[in-house]
DNA sequence: GGACCTCAGCCAATCGATTTCTGGGCCTCG
DNA sequence: CGAGGCCCAGAAATCGATTGGCTGAGGTCC
């Protein structure tokens, strides 16, 4: 900036003036700054423009893998949104560890991402912490845990124990479960809803059909053969996310059982390619956009003031309809 | 950090010392230090660290959407592979728009990342002339243009070719592909293969059993439907990347065909559910992971010496030998 | 002609670190 | 006893921007 400011005889002051439009500059001084610029090919600097204004235009993202295709989506989106806002993405893993969760936490703080959106580990206590302590901004997203954050996630006890409910309708009264990783938000809605909807069905909960998959396609594969292997196996499965989704197919299909003339299945997350799985699966589609879009909304929002009450968020998912719940 | 200092009742300097361990400092003075750390909850300002270190341990990704599973692996391994040399991942999303990708380049580079780490779109001429001029270190993944820059990617010609040959050799004479986005590099190398195949297998080139998918499902849909039209349909079909297979998929199934009963069905990218199609997808997996390490490899030393001249790297993919190919 | 404005641009402080140079206190040794 | 060395730690410059306050030139008004 001072190589512009020299080469056009003025101030770095004007120089900066004139970049942000933020003060008037005579004409020809402007033309004179905006020429030089363009000859020495100048690129302003973010990084000492953050320091004095104390803020990055940056957002982290603590999340899961985004290999996993649920979040893989969701950071898109997120990263579209953000943009929208004038924000960059920073992403970090947490691999669903807590101990990852507070790295990347204080990674991203340390860098001074201006808000964190967070889907929040099995155990996030200490990371959210650290969090409040600190007073960074923090949206919670998918796993919410009721706490004083704002958080954005998807409604999953109604909708879990509707899709009990449905199968109950069709007949089914073994109706089993693979759930995910143990004490994730997710995973503790996705099983209340589980027995709501027993109950609701008047169909006694059995502890053994109840298993957890910890939300990854092998451990759920263990978990389906399992459950496939009961004296009394059931005649419905309800799979709590898309990888485990992967495993408990391969279980089915290593069992020579044919979906859902043996068995129906259902699964949450619904994916590009599941109505090209044979048969096409019915899932529960999270609306990851809408997701987004939310959790930018509040994150921006509650940037620009942090002492606003918390929001929370819940949105609907939707139920695809396809083969393999044998309606 | 002042105020860490005036707690400890030592110089900002001390502090500093201290916290990177790049002097020795008295034991006494060194716990003083610490314990004002503690008591004051401090938190390093990376930002200020930055600027005046002019790095900030920071990579850009500028990919492809990685809400395609192929990016979204890969940007996992690359974060994975970052976090491992200290760095940490900005993400852009290019969309394979080359004003976009310009957009992108350049926040990367005012947000001073320390290399940038991109996937080529169809006409990446400005960028890379954007980010040559101003001496930033660049790695080209997946899309290779073979300029003087460092590069990493599948090996995609001989690949493809070996696919039609194998076709081939299986009786197959009409042998029909849905290519991706023209003007990619992997566009344009799927395509040299599939000619080069052709070529050995001594099949003529039909133009017709051509057509361009634009690397996306609805549009690779269309183009399959057509090609099923013809009044002598082929009787194997290559697909040239995972969402296109989807929409290849569709058709084939809108057209009532049977895979690999009336056509053989081999696709680029392997993925999750590439086992639970029916039939069984064979695919050419790409190697991620290997991918992502040679990348990075790449790129930090390409940073740390910017002189050193630029290494291509092929590596090979995988044939996941599975039932839609009819062997 | 002097008081007073307005306009356009510069000076210098600031953000929060790192790092070079400097220096005080204490030992040691000739 | 004085010079030279060590040990430790502080003062101040620096990175590249933003911004409040100031100033000099020129114009207006009475």
């Amino acid at each position: 900036m001072a190589d512009v400011a020299r080469r056009a005889r003025v101030s770095v002051t004007t120089v900066s003036h004139v970049l942000n439009e933020t003060r008037f500059v005579a004409p020809d001084t402007r033309e004179a700054v905006l020429t030089a610029v363009r000859e020495t090919g100048y690129v302003p600097n973010t990084v000492a423009r953050s320091l004095v204004m104390s803020k990055t235009d940056t957002i982290g993202l603590a999340l899961s893998s985004i290999s996993n295709p649920y979040f893989g989506e969701l950071a898109h989106y997120l990263q579209a949104e953000a943009e929208r806002y004038g924000y960059s993405i920073l992403i970090g893993d947490t691999r669903d560890d807590p101990e990852r969760e507070f790295k990347v936490a204080r990674d991203l703080h340390e860098r001074r991402a201006d808000g964190i959106i967070l889907a929040a580990s099995p155990d996030p206590g200490r990371t959210l912490e650290y969090l409040r302590m600190r007073q960074v901004p923090v949206v919670l997203v998918d796993r919410l845990i009721g706490s004083d954050l704002d958080e954005v996630g998807t409604e999953n006890v109604e909708a879990t124990s509707h899709l009990v409910e449905h199968l109950a309708s069709r007949g089914h009264t073994r109706i089993a479960m693979v759930s995910g990783l143990a004490g994730l938000a997710t995973t503790l809605e996705r099983v209340a809803g589980y027995r709501l909807g027993l109950e609701r069905a008047e169909l006694p909960y059995d502890d053994a059909l109840l298993r957890g998959g910890s939300s990854d396609a092998e451990p759920a594969r263990g978990a389906t053969a399992q459950l496939l292997e009961m004296p009394d196996p059931p005649t419905a499965l309800i799979v709590a996310n898309n990888k485990m989704t992967i495993g408990a197919m391969r279980a089915l299909r290593d069992a020579g059982l044919s979906v859902p003339a043996d068995i129906a299945l259902v699964a949450f997350d619904d994916f590009a390619w599941a109505d090209l799985c044979e048969p096409r699966l019915t899932t529960i589609a999270q609306p990851h956009q809408e997701l987004a879009a939310k959790a930018l909304e509040l994150i921006t929002s509650r940037i620009d003031d942090p002492d606003q009450p918390a929001r929370r968020i819940r949105l609907d998912p939707t139920l695809v309809h396809r083969n393999s719940c044998g309606c």
